[in-house]
DNA sequence: GGAAATTAGTTTCATATGAAACTAATTGCA
DNA sequence: TGCAATTAGTTTCATATGAAACTAATTTCC
């Protein structure tokens, strides 16, 4: 691969109009993420034939067995319309099957079939291995300053995403 | 908004067969940058008509004038056919010019426009103005703390990614 | 009871994505 | 030189996404 920063390309001073994107935490926190992503759905999704949303949804029926696809979606923090569609896909390929709630027949009930329990159960150690690989060279207590800085950040992005009091009126 | 925890709801303990999705590391990763990338997207996107990847792209173009398609792919971590549509359409608001560079006529030379560095220059503070609230509580110790804890993952989860890659010093 | 409003989930539609094939220009090397 | 291999960038194609419209069941309220 190319090295991009060669001598004769001068950056633009980052003073006050430039803006340094590597240093700029939201791009940062984006590629961190999607590198994650890529490299732990690598070691699920040609294996088991399983998107992401799919694994959210197995993970999440895993700890919730029988709570309907709403309630999965919520708890993975996934849109409706992923999860109907991986649910879909789970159904049809015999990883799930879909129970009616006796209360309130709009609502699935969702459960994995003994051969979505064993995917499951395959990836499971697969995924905690790479989350200890990822951290392996951290410290505990690094560990638990990593823990709070993520939790922190995510209760601000989620205030910051709703916005607060109309300052002006909407004209965009 | 519906609470979802209710009392008849019980989660499988968390064994070791049971993954929490909530503490798991490339999942909270995940919520985070789509959060704090939806939410800043909302500061521009519509204000400007301009997406993630135009955004970036005029980003990497702020630093570094005269820079390739693909040295910009590079620098913004994008896809090569991402930024072919990006510079696309920015070209085709005005936003944008393509020069050829003059030793190897198949590489581009591309430039913001007047516009374009207008745009740029409103959403600079802008952009800045986000991220100064995503960090304001927390202390220039923490800000530290943080900027090395996602440096140190990224590395990893690129040495995770290519499993024989040779360490190398990328500088982001 | 029953019409209107609400809610769970699916389908539609328009757009976004990236791998692979492609075009055009350049470089390597006989 | 000239032709194969390489590289920059675009287009194609198959798939992923989510907002909005839709269907079906339930709840509200008169």
């Amino acid at each position: 691969m190319k090295l991009i920063a060669s001598a004769r390309m001068q950056a633009v001073p980052s003073s006050d109009n430039a803006l340094r994107l590597e240093d700029f935490l939201p791009y940062r926190l984006s590629v961190l993420a999607n590198l994650v992503s890529g490299s732990l759905a690598r070691v699920y999704a040609r294996r088991f034939d399983l998107t992401v949303p799919e694994w959210r949804v197995l993970a999440v029926l895993g700890r919730y067995p029988g709570i309907s696809a709403g309630e999965v979606a919520e708890r993975a923090a996934m849109d409706k319309v992923t999860v109907s569609r991986a649910v879909a896909r789970l159904i049809a390929r015999g990883r799930l099957r879909r129970g009616t709630d006796a209360e309130d027949r709009r609502r699935s009930a969702l459960r994995m079939t003994a051969e979505g329990r064993t995917v499951y159960q395959r990836i499971v150690p697969l995924a905690r291995a790479y989350e200890a690989e990822l951290l392996a060279d951290f410290s505990a207590a690094e560990r638990t300053s990593l823990d709070r800085l993520i939790h922190r950040l995510t209760g601000e992005a989620a205030r910051l995403r709703e916005p607060k009091a109309p300052a002006q009126a909407a004209d965009d």
